[in-house]
DNA sequence: AAGCTAACTGAACGGGCGTTCAGATCAATA
DNA sequence: TATTGATCTGAACGCCCGTTCAGTTAGCTT
């Protein structure tokens, strides 16, 4: 049996990528069999060659896709304002974007190491621009003398460290909403660069 | 050939744990196989049993005992004087202790998934001991009127992940010592709580 | 000097791994 | 309706996995 009805490319890759996110995300990437990807989407561990390279692509082209992502949602939101509005839209945008995905930050963060070298470097280089974005704002603020700062750099990293945090304890159905834990955030980050309220 | 020259217990068997706790930092705990350990070691794969009765024990041993030399270094350490003062050496104390062991704190953070749920349990028991002393710090902080706080549970975490974020950049041989990222990060905790100068 | 035993080797066990590919199947095309 | 080609199966490839264990060796004890 071949081609099961209903069995399309069109929902199958969508598939395949889905459920390689979600045990890669649970199980980490070495753990994972191609195996038992197959097995979750429905099919052999053949078919997934028809939608990937390599067990190495798969994770190469989720962690790629969840930077493409990223970088291009944050484009998409305006960033007018002054320097400490401009950073609460920063907060507020990674925590939203990754309460809603907390597998791909999961991914993203914790198989850098399963990454290729060549891969590796292009996953940081991403990382980087989009880290970039937030240490802008805090060196422009801290030009305006809006923000206490010892270091922009390390400030940035600090930063993106405590709101990663964010996708190991949160629930959907927890004692907190989306917009509490964005308000819970902002109010240390502002506090933490010494911006004023 | 057997029981080389020079081979014992007492140097093999701390040789596993060493070699096991850079190779699960470096790799992950799944990606990395007890041949290979026993080929850093200087053995055949075999001999490892006689150290640990399987490949998960070894993982839980080692998280088990960095969890166990992170509550005992925290207990020798005095904690006196107010609120701040105790917020203060906490993070110190975080920070170096981490800085001085970073691939303990690796795979204590990014390897609790490859436990069974049994040991899983039993780690979990031992980081929350060790966040309660944060969260202590912070309760009392706040009911004093010291810091300023929206959620002392949260913030434990957050301030955690924070600090925890300081073994993904620094480098011993880095612009920054160990004294700069101290002051850097215990600026950022110390305005995130609110706390006075 | 002899015996003992902790420490280790080397081979083997069953099983799972990533990947390939010839052949089967079925939806869409002509 | 006949044909094509994308999609998938099922079996196979060589390799590595964690773990066991009988046998060998070397340092300690007596």
């Amino acid at each position: 049996m071949a081609r099961t009805a209903g069995s399309h490319a069109e929902t199958t890759g969508p598939k395949v990528r889905a459920v390689a996110l979600r045990l890669f995300a649970r199980y980490g990437y070495a753990a994972v069999s191609m195996r038992q990807i197959a097995a979750e989407v429905g099919v052999q561990a053949g078919a997934l060659y028809n939608y990937t390279p390599d067990k190495q692509g798969l994770l190469m082209s989720l962690m790629q896709g969840h930077m493409h992502d990223i970088l291009e949602a944050r484009q998409a939101t305006s960033s007018e304002g002054d320097a400490v509005q401009q950073l609460e839209a920063f907060v507020k945008f990674h925590i939203g974007f990754h309460l809603a995905r907390p597998e791909a930050l999961f991914v993203s963060y914790m198989e850098l190491r399963n990454l290729e070298p060549q891969n590796f470097a292009r996953i940081e280089a991403l990382r980087r621009d989009y880290e970039n974005e937030l240490e802008g704002i805090l060196a422009r603020g801290a030009a305006e003398g809006v923000f206490t700062l010892d270091d922009p750099k390390i400030s940035t990293l600090a930063i993106i460290s405590m709101l990663n945090g964010v996708v190991n304890w949160f629930r959907p159905d927890g004692r907190l909403g989306l917009g509490d834990v964005e308000q819970i955030y902002w109010g240390m980050v502002r506090r933490a660069v010494g911006a004023a309220e």
